[in-house]
DNA sequence: AGAAAATGTACATATATGTGAATTTATTTG
DNA sequence: CAAATAAATTCACATATATGTACATTTTCT
């Protein structure tokens, strides 16, 4: 079940990251098409607890430094090492696609950071985005570092669907691109979950963390090159990665 | 009405952003007191939407970098210029008191910077702490920027509670404090508003958005220098703020 | 200035939603 | 390795909550 108010909060949040200005009472209940009187209920709400003021008079309500405050307080902890950013820039950088770190969720995969392409064709993807694990070539590289009993607790709880004509839709199947994945040294995927994206994944193992680097583009640009793609993704790594322990 | 669940969203963050650490469904639950069923229809909204991830297996949900992503987006419109900050970490620093610049957001002052005390008995607020606009040093300093007119407006929604003392009950004593003020050149409060609380305050317009400066401590310290206090921001603001236009 | 339109606020009620109990899944212990 | 314990999920129902309606306030237009 979701719990509406809870995803009207980051809708509003959401908003306000695109608007990037203040907004009133009315315009937010609008722009959702929320009733009004729902629409008070939940800015007063946010106002209550700190995170909207009013910058100007009858300007209307603009989120508090203290989202920034409370953000910085939680990703200070166990922040990514810097070299794996510079790692995405590089990437992106040298294929002209975008290219991310993921992180597992249950049976989903989230991308914790990304660099994306600067072409007008390109994959979009922001921090946050969320993918199925076995259908998904950061996905299934994520997959390659689990236990088989932790793969099999994965699986039972994935529905199976057919998101493309190459998306596996059994266990098998998945442990099967798995085991291909491994002789081939990298993960890869055809629009196995979105049409016309193509991308290349390796294993990101940092501490006792499990991550996975990934670069995906359209299928038409990228295509062909894969292999290329993941040689330069290990290569990169390789050369960006300290040697001195995980 | 306070919406519920929309709260729950803030006390989730806030929990994360003390526990520094990735928390299970039970653990969460527990903390709250929340049934785990409640608590699993939320972290799977959050889930869902991209703001919560595993980030090692079994080891329980913990945000995602996307907080910070959208916090930094809200917040890079229009931030405070640098020079604010180190008008209230110098007034901190002077005075070993807590300094904070506010907002306004109806009839309540929002701290949107602050920089603690380090004492151990110290004022202790955060950003996002809201305190009655009419009832505190800070709140009235935005009060003085305010037409006549739009102090009316104001007025009307107040509700005037005894919260100590010297706490003004009435429009008319409101105005008279803020008419002392304005003789006295900045504006004080021995504990209108919080117990044992004493500070000085004065307006801190910056381009069209009406802010003020506070330092404040408890009364026993800072009691008997609010004037010294109200001088040494005057002149730390006088040194600090650029002197071309607003 | 006065009227009209837009915006913000309060409240009772129907309904969407939170929750206790039951079920399934995972982990620890003997 | 089986039994026991703990954790995570599901689901039907009672209840807390979102909303339609009415009212108040502010702003805009004539």
């Amino acid at each position: 079940m979701i719990v509406r108010q809870a995803a009207n909060v980051l809708e509003i949040m959401e908003f306000f990251a695109q608007a990037r200005k203040p907004a009133t009472l009315a315009e937010i209940a609008d722009h959702f098409g929320w009733p009004r009187s729902s629409t008070f209920n939940l800015l007063a709400t946010l106002s209550e607890k700190g995170y909207l003021y009013e910058p100007r008079p009858r300007a209307g309500f603009y989120p508090t430094p203290r989202w920034l405050a409370m953000a910085r307080m939680i990703s200070e902890v166990e922040p990514l090492p810097p070299w794996t950013h510079t790692l995405i820039a590089d990437l992106s950088a040298e294929t002209g696609e975008t290219a991310s770190i993921v992180a597992p969720a249950g049976v989903m995969a989230v991308f914790i950071d990304v660099v994306e392409s600067q072409a007008a064709i390109r994959y979009f993807a922001t921090i946050g985005h969320r993918v199925p694990i076995h259908a998904t070539a950061s996905g299934r590289a994520l997959l390659l570092q689990y236990s088989p009993e932790e793969r099999d607790s994965v699986y039972r709880k994935i529905e199976f669907k057919q998101y493309g004509p190459s998306t596996p839709i059994s266990i098998e199947a998945v442990e099967a691109e798995l085991r291909h994945s491994i002789a081939r040294g990298y993960c890869q995927s055809f629009a196995d979950y979105s049409r016309d994206l193509a991308g290349a994944a390796i294993p990101l193992p940092i501490g006792d963390r499990r991550l996975s680097v990934v670069v995906a583009g359209p299928e038409f640009r990228i295509g062909s090159k894969v292999a290329d793609v993941a040689a330069l993704i290990a290569r990169t790594l390789d050369r960006l990665r300290p040697k001195t322990a995980a």
